[in-house]
RNA sequence: CGGGAUGUAGCUCAGCUUGGUAGAGCGCUUGCUUUGGGAGCAAGAAGUCGCAGGUUCAAAUCCUGUCAUCCCGACCA
């Protein structure tokens, strides 16, 4: 197939080079815009299926509401606007006519989907309204790259309405709970938690909470959020319901979502220098079966066929590579730029043997047990089995990463050099004082990622970047 | 948005300094031989030299502008 450079050595051009060879994305005619390939979206519909499962079992419904915003509906909520407006693309015209007003392509929807709840909720009865939307949205961006930050990117925002705001507070503590149980249990990347800090909280929020996952150069990359909206929203839109005690009141608001971004921390953290590593429950193939096949022998390709069939009656995504024009090395080279977690070889000295030869992408070529010979009877639960495991091997190799770039300083100088050097998400006591960041800021391009309350036996404390009182932990780095 | 780099066949790139009408490898097509880690030989097809202007008898090459991508920084939910 085609070589890319090794991981270590430049992240961002491997990173670039996979996400064009192992065929996830195009670079579109339009700047700053991709085109997801079918590889790609089919790992995004593999996270769809996760996020979407477990929104349905909490109670959720998926909605859609329109791409257009009208302008003065934007300008309502000012906080909210204002963090917006550096980043919208206008609707100028159409049908060949200016329009009278400008239409916003939405960067996000809690301004269209607020003024709807506000035709909807009368009365406590019509709450809590729990509802999802997967959409495209808009952000012009600088700088762009695939799946990190593209201007139109997929992504899932749920938004619900609640009558009390301790309901509300739980909603959002439940969804930042999904996203983690996704983002660990089915994407196999292990994240920090907390909440976001003044200056880093979404637009129009009183709070914001975060999945932060490390990335192998030190950076860290938000993975979803979730916020508190309190009743912002509410009183720009006017979202009311009378309550059982016969007053009029505004609903408490919050919002979650999930991009295509998460694909692109799995992309980075797992990856390898022969391509993509995808975590069997991401993977849209999980077995590729690779004939070995000399000359004619259309015994080994109807064996590898009855082989799939056997694996898709038992539930497995599986594939056999029936190219005719390829070599087997070739073919192992491409399953494993693509990332798929077992490749199972068979050849006619395996049929003669009754064995297959099953080999998995989580380890180096030549490890130990990397590539082992199964009875052929043995296949269905040995793969459960293998699948699981690797499952597990790929998470656990990046929490060893994770626990790597996890790092506290004590002093001043320490911290800062910490995260001038990208040494990963470095820990302090920390004020939460905007100044002080914003002063970390300015020295390092390193800020707050997210807060933990200070524990009991950290105290007292000082703020070692500033020395002031502490109030939380901070994890300091610098970001996607 | 600032600094740097790049844009020539599907891909990776040479050619540009010193203008003279486009090349290589890989890939692709066909045939034969091959097939348990990226096959070999032979023949063949394939490029408005990113785009738009300008200079010139003549531009891939020189000049201006513009678009896109990459790297670094700034900005950014």
């Amino acid at each position: 197939m085609k070589e890319i450079p090794p991981k270590s050595e430049d992240l961002s051009s491997w990173y670039t080079a996979v996400c064009l060879k192992a065929e996830l994305v195009s670079y579109a005619p339009v700047r700053g815009c991709v085109v997801l390939r079918p590889y790609g979206f089919a790992l995004w519909e593999r996270l769809q299926a996760a996020l979407d499962v477990r929104f349905k079992e909490t109670g959720h419904e998926n909605a859609y509401f329109p791409l257009l915003i009208p302008e003065s509906l934007l300008a309502k909520e000012g906080e909210h606007i204002e963090g917006f407006a550096p980043e919208v693309a206008w609707v100028t015209q159409g049908g060949g006519e200016t329009l009278p007003e400008r239409l916003a392509i939405r960067p996000t929807s809690e301004v269209i989907i607020g003024t709807m709840y506000a035709q909807w909720i009368q009365s406590y009865r019509d709450l809590p309204i729990l509802i999802n939307q997967w959409a495209n949205v808009m952000r012009w961006e600088k700088a762009t790259r695939p799946f990190l930050r593209t201007l139109e990117f997929l992504w899932q925002e749920g938004h619900t309405a609640h009558a009390t705001e301790q309901e509300a507070q739980a909603e959002a503590a439940q969804m930042l709970g999904i996203y983690r149980e996704v983002a660990e249990g089915t994407v196999a990347v292990p994240v920090v938690v907390g909440e976001k800090s003044s200056s880093e909280r979404f637009a129009g929020a009183n709070h914001t909470f975060s999945l932060e996952a490390l990335m192998p150069d030190g950076k860290a990359l938000q993975s979803a959020t979730s916020h508190e909206l309190g009743q912002n929203f509410s009183r720009a839109y006017d979202i009311t319901f009378a309550d059982t005690d016969q007053q009029v009141k505004h609903v408490w608001t919050t919002s979650w979502g999930m991009s295509w971004r998460m694909l692109g921390a799995m992309i980075m953290v797992h990856g390898d220098d022969r391509g993509l590593r995808l975590p069997p429950k991401m993977a849209p193939i999980e077995v590729m079966i690779i004939p070995i096949v000399r000359g004619e022998e259309p015994a080994v390709l109807a064996a590898a066929q009855a082989l799939a069939q056997e694996l898709r009656a038992a539930g497995r995504r599986v594939r056999v590579d029936e190219r005719d024009d390829k070599k087997p090395g070739f073919k192992f080279a491409d399953a494993d730029m693509r990332g798929i977690p077992v490749r199972i070889e068979v050849g006619a000295r395996d049929l003669a043997n009754g064995e297959l030869v099953v080999v998995r992408r989580d380890q180096e070529r030549g490890a130990e047990g990397t590539k082992v010979t199964v009875a052929r009877d043995a296949i269905v639960t040995h793969l459960a089995t293998l699948l699981n495991e690797i499952q597990a091997s790929l998470f656990a190799q990046a929490q060893a990463q994770l626990a790597r770039g996890l790092v506290t300083a004590e002093h001043r100088d320490d911290f800062l050099r910490l995260c001038r050097e990208r040494a990963g998400l470095v820990e302090i006591p920390w004020c939460d004082q905007p100044a002080c960041e914003a002063a970390v800021k300015a020295e390092t391009s390193a800020t707050t990622r997210n807060l933990r309350p200070l524990g009991v036996d950290q105290q007292p404390a000082r703020c070692v970047a500033c020395g002031e009182p502490a109030r939380v932990r901070a994890y300091f780095a610098q970001s996607y």
